[in-house]
DNA sequence: ATCTATGCAAAGCTTTTGCAATCGT
DNA sequence: ACGATTGCAAAAGCTTTGCATAGAT
């Protein structure tokens, strides 16, 4: 990071700008609309390089694409099983994980991931449309 | 699941012998000992196949590939950051998520991962050498 | 002027899929 | 015999990378 290019800036501001948690392509798509001509390659290479200094957070939860997180502060997450959308989860009812632990299993913990999933608003919507109650 | 087929029947076997958590291309390389004509296409079709039937089970963790666990018994995961190797966490020290939410955010609460993360010991004892002392 | 970062396109990986042949039931 | 399952290979994502050029300092 030692330049601090136009699409690198655009790339930050989008990300930051944004309480949800895009793909590398949902970004490309969205700073696309003020670099149409950034390439994928330089999103993927400036999210890598953006997680790498501590400046955002890669998130890579369940189901393959990785994700991205404009927001540092310690937070958790929610995922829709069924349409892949992921929220924050700012505060949890009561302590989730206790303390913990600095070593496991022989291992130097350095951190814990914990995720929720379920289905979100809209997909609970659309459920009870489709799945018409038969009996 | 109709039929138990020689490459299912060996994959489920291979994959239940295991205590690591292999991907679909360890497995592969391994079930290939005893099956050589076996294709990576059907490893992967009989995993989706056993993990639908929750006779095993697929750990969609951190980092990329997928990885299928032949054990059912609710457990968390430890993986190594620096290696990917990743093992069983039989019992944690205390109750580690306290009562599951039934809501979020708006979301129907399924379920939710625990996933510790830090460094096994085998890359703890590499660091070491590695890493001389500088002082 | 230097040398990092970019755009483009090709390549890499994991995973999925189409199809004719095979094999369990 | 029927049709689910296989092997093979091609295709389909997502992500990374090589290279010449552009651009930040």
């Amino acid at each position: 990071m030692k330049r601090y290019t136009r699409q690198r800036q655009v790339v930050l501001e989008e990300l930051q700008g944004l309480t949800s948690h895009p793909t590398a392509t949902d970004l490309y798509e969205i700073v696309r609309k003020r670099l149409p001509n950034i390439s994928l390659g330089t999103v993927y290479r400036n999210l890598e390089l953006l997680a790498g200094n501590n400046i955002i957070r890669k998130l890579e939860l369940s189901s393959g694409k990785t994700r991205y997180d404009g927001d540092l502060t310690s937070h958790n997450h929610v995922r829709c099983v069924n349409c892949g959308r992921v929220d924050d989860l700012s505060d949890l009812p009561g302590d989730v994980v206790g303390d913990q632990p600095r070593e496991l299993n022989g291992y130097k913990i350095l951190g814990h991931r914990l995720e929720f999933y379920g289905v979100c608003r809209g997909c609970r919507r659309e459920d009870k449309d489709e799945n018409t109650p038969s009996s």
